[in-house]
DNA sequence: ATGCTGTTGTTATGATCCTACAAACGCCGC
DNA sequence: GCGGCGTTTGTAGGATCATAACAACAGCAT
């Protein structure tokens, strides 16, 4: 998908440049080349800026200067900005995470029991998904009313666990979503009969042996919530209620209600 | 090289997050999880701007949040958190880039004539050091008075110039320098007739053809600068200068002098 | 040679925005 | 009644954006 300058602009400052860096830097490439002037002329810039600004580019080789007067500017190739960014981007990487490496206590493992965690966003929920079929030993449940959440890495993930002999079960109403999970081997699929075929806010349930993983989707913006939990009281207590075939919502405003 | 909890602190900034949210990340990992009492006694950051704070982390994908009484946080395990920061490091360079890519304009030949660029940088002098060698066809002059500027790159250039056919010279009175360049086959080394060996200023002299770069390195903090030129009238006079024994500084503040 | 004009490069200043930091307060459980 | 929790508000400072002034210089016409 292209994105307009004001997009790479934003871009860019995400990448760690202040809006007029970005600007300076596009224009020279729009130019090739050029002096203050030439580029105050392509870029929102005042020309008394891009003196210090270029400068600063240059200090962080993403430009080159020649001292001639007047003093002409001149971009580095894109490969070598990516790399100069990739490489600053590494080595902050490398120093924040050695440090917390270092400091990081790991979480005992009671710690996590009796917890109830809230995952946002579509592909961290993906990881917890395929994290929690991937342990499961004996049974795993899944379903979804939406096909775009039964991802490749969750389907390999069904069918190894089903070819390591876990039972397992795939809940939809969706054709599209029973048609991929039928052509697991091992797979069995049926309805769910607790759930209208009007549910639109359902995103997935995942059951994995003792634990469990709820979505739903946000109508407006199509985002996903998660709440999931392993080992612990509520997990039962819930995969309980669905295996019973009568989900309850928790909470109007952050409804658990598995798939439809 | 450890770093402390400062540098970690400056490093996750430079990465994106704000000193508070790095604080919270970092505090987060050091207990496991927490509540934001627990957090607020471990990190510099006051209990009231927590709750906000690991809200912004959540929506980052680095911290889950168990919505209990009091409401507790947990970090997403490091890989998690370094493949987060990642992947959005990538999605932006990749919107920035694109664009850039969409509007520049080749730089055109006759523009890099007549030029003398200036580079600053180790790193980014190693790449165009490297570069220019490797392009040779002819002849190749390489000099330089300190080991660390005689990198592993520069010295596969050398080498496979040399198997190539191009005539390659080495100037050091370095010994360390002078037994490396030696070893490479194809390659003489003489001492350079006429930098004192008091000098301390020079950095590399590199020729390959009609093109050559000049470094200085700063002897308070070791940075490095150079001007380079390749096909130009200012390249071919500064290579015959050199050649004929009698390097000439330009300018006393940015001196161009070879190497010792 | 001189004066005028436009350009160059540096510097200063004010406005705006974001973040750091502090504090207040209603609600709740004990 | 008290302490903890979670939300909200306010202020200060720094970074960035944006504008403006000015000395020096180059080019050009006279």
């Amino acid at each position: 998908m292209s994105v307009d300058e004001n997009g790479a602009i934003d871009a860019f400052e995400r990448l760690g440049l202040t809006s007029y860096e970005a600007k300076v830097f596009i224009a020279l490439h729009r130019l090739g080349s050029g002096t203050a002037r030439d580029v105050a002329r392509v870029a929102d810039v005042p020309r008394s800026q891009v003196y210090s600004v270029a400068e600063s580019l240059e200090a962080r080789g993403l430009v080159e200067t020649q001292q001639s007067s007047p003093i002409r500017y001149r971009p580095v190739s894109l490969e070598e900005a990516e790399e100069t960014l990739r490489n600053r981007f590494e080595q902050e990487r490398e120093r924040a995470f050695e440090y917390v490496d270092e400091v990081k206590r790991e979480s005992s493992g009671e710690e996590t029991r009796e917890d109830i965690w809230t995952v946002r966003g579509r592909d961290r929920i993906d990881d917890r998904v395929v994290a929690l079929l991937s342990d499961a030993e004996e049974r795993i449940v899944f379903g979804t009313r939406l096909p775009e959440l039964f991802t490749d890495p969750i389907e390999r993930a069904l069918e190894e666990r089903s070819s390591a002999g876990v039972a397992v079960l795939g809940l939809t109403r969706e054709d599209r979503v029973r048609e991929r999970l039928e052509a697991l081997e091992g797979v069995t699929v049926e309805t769910p009969s607790t759930f209208p075929e009007t549910d639109r806010r359902s995103g997935r349930i995942a059951i994995a042996d003792d634990g469990i993983l709820l979505s739903v989707v946000d109508d407006d913006d199509g985002s996903e919530t998660a709440i999931w939990s392993s080992g612990s009281l509520f997990a039962s207590v819930l995969i309980q209620l669905i295996e019973a075939g009568e989900a309850i919502p928790v909470d109007p405003s952050s409804s658990t209600e598995g798939s439809a």
